[in-house]
DNA sequence: ATTAATATATGTTAGAAACATATATAAGTT
DNA sequence: AACTTATATATGTTTCTAACATATATTAAT
């Protein structure tokens, strides 16, 4: 939708806040994975948009690397070309902790916003 | 929290994506307001940081005047300085309902996410 | 007279998402 | 052998949103 300046509204395109964050911390807790498998599974997660923004993954693996929250390294083995299998650290998943806890606050806020709203249809 | 690099995270500090345009969409749909009056109840709303940043609100007023989604009028009686108040529109509570099955959806996919989460912790 | 509360508004910076493109290896196809 | 597609990682640029800062005017309270 644009308003009548032609400008981007972007208003009801659903996106979470910064859902990749604990979408790949949560992937990594459940298994080591490399960049480009990450990617695939990422749309299953139901946080995102499909495809997914290859840079996106990327430097959010950077990012977290930078913060000790993954380790990475190179894996020669197997077919294509080298990959670089991330680890999760002790310290992502105490961080990925502070997420959940920072979403189910998310949810539980929307939950009472969708709830207020029904009410006030009903009348 | 910071990276090593002094670089701001931000990671889990919590905060809803364009909260406060479905925000303002519902308070006006419940009642006409005036910007400095939404002020006040928006943190009610659970949505949002407190205290309200009033640059974010009436800017946001204005885009939404822009779309034609909520109309103005100028209100000079009663005390204190003139005040605008603000109308939801037809459009702007079809708007509403856009934004409010959007953020069922956001709700749902939170919801799955934490459960997902909740059955690896259990393991 | 001075300060605080009410009310609206704009400027500027920083952060995040979206969009675009670059590069390299390996596997499959004709 | 040449060409195309899939795998894999990476960076550059633009746009959008949130955060932070400041400006201005009116009225009420001390």
């Amino acid at each position: 939708m644009r308003n009548r300046h032609g400008k981007r509204c972007g208003c009801y395109r659903e996106r979470h806040n910064r859902w990749i964050e604990p979408s790949i911390l949560f992937l990594l807790y459940e298994g080591t994975h490399h960049g480009y498998d990450l990617m695939s599974r990422l749309p299953d997660l139901g946080f995102v948009q499909d495809p997914v923004d290859p840079g996106a993954v990327y430097r959010m693996l950077r990012h977290l690397e930078d913060g000790d929250l993954v380790k990475s390294q190179w894996d020669t083995t197997g077919s294509g070309p080298a990959k670089r299998l991330y680890t999760i650290t002790e310290a992502g998943k105490e961080h990925l902790k502070l997420w959940t806890d920072a979403l189910r606050q998310r949810r539980d806020s929307l939950d009472e916003f969708l709830k207020r709203m029904q009410q006030l249809e009903e009348k």
